[in-house]
DNA sequence: CGTGTAAGGAATTCTGACACG
DNA sequence: CGTGTAAGGAATTCTGACACG
């Protein structure tokens, strides 16, 4: 499912994090949320499994900037190694 | 997926349905959306595409009496003629 | 019966900032 | 760096009612 469709609050539900940690995950660019035409917030369910990814990965030890490579979208995931 | 995250305004995009309109279903008991604390309204993708079907059915000339039983749970939908 | 609307209030979310570290 | 919090405002949603029919 990746339609926008979750409002912070069910995001916070599911993922069990903050709002404060999930906006501040979007502030380093490594969640992209749409937006509605008032400003407010939609995610997905790929959405919610990718801050549950980041969650965990920061819990590894790894800051936002090492995330936004490890936790980068898919289509540069499996980029070959060039050379 | 039968998780209840949108909020009736997504809903209202997804189905082109007014809140008017979802709101009247739900009071006709042909939809049961799950409630926040704070008592919004939260629908699964299960109920857009019940609320999708009920305003099908209904401009087709049903009415919210006859949906009830046309448009019910899967439970009791092929449930077998008795006698 | 089914749906639109204005009304007033309440829940939800938003941003920018201060704080700690 | 990552996250908590109080602050003030704005967007979203809620209910009950009047209206038409």
């Amino acid at each position: 499912m990746e339609s926008k469709v979750m409002s912070i609050g069910v995001v916070c539900e599911l993922t069990g994090l903050s709002e404060r940690q999930i906006r501040y995950y979007e502030e380093r660019k490594l969640v992209f949320p749409a937006r509605t035409k008032g400003g407010n917030r939609r995610y997905s369910f790929e959405d919610v499994q990718k801050l549950q990814e980041i969650h965990q990965k920061m819990q590894e030890g790894f800051n936002t900037f090492e995330l936004k490579e490890i936790i980068s979208p898919k289509t540069k995931r499996c980029a070959p190694a060039y050379r």
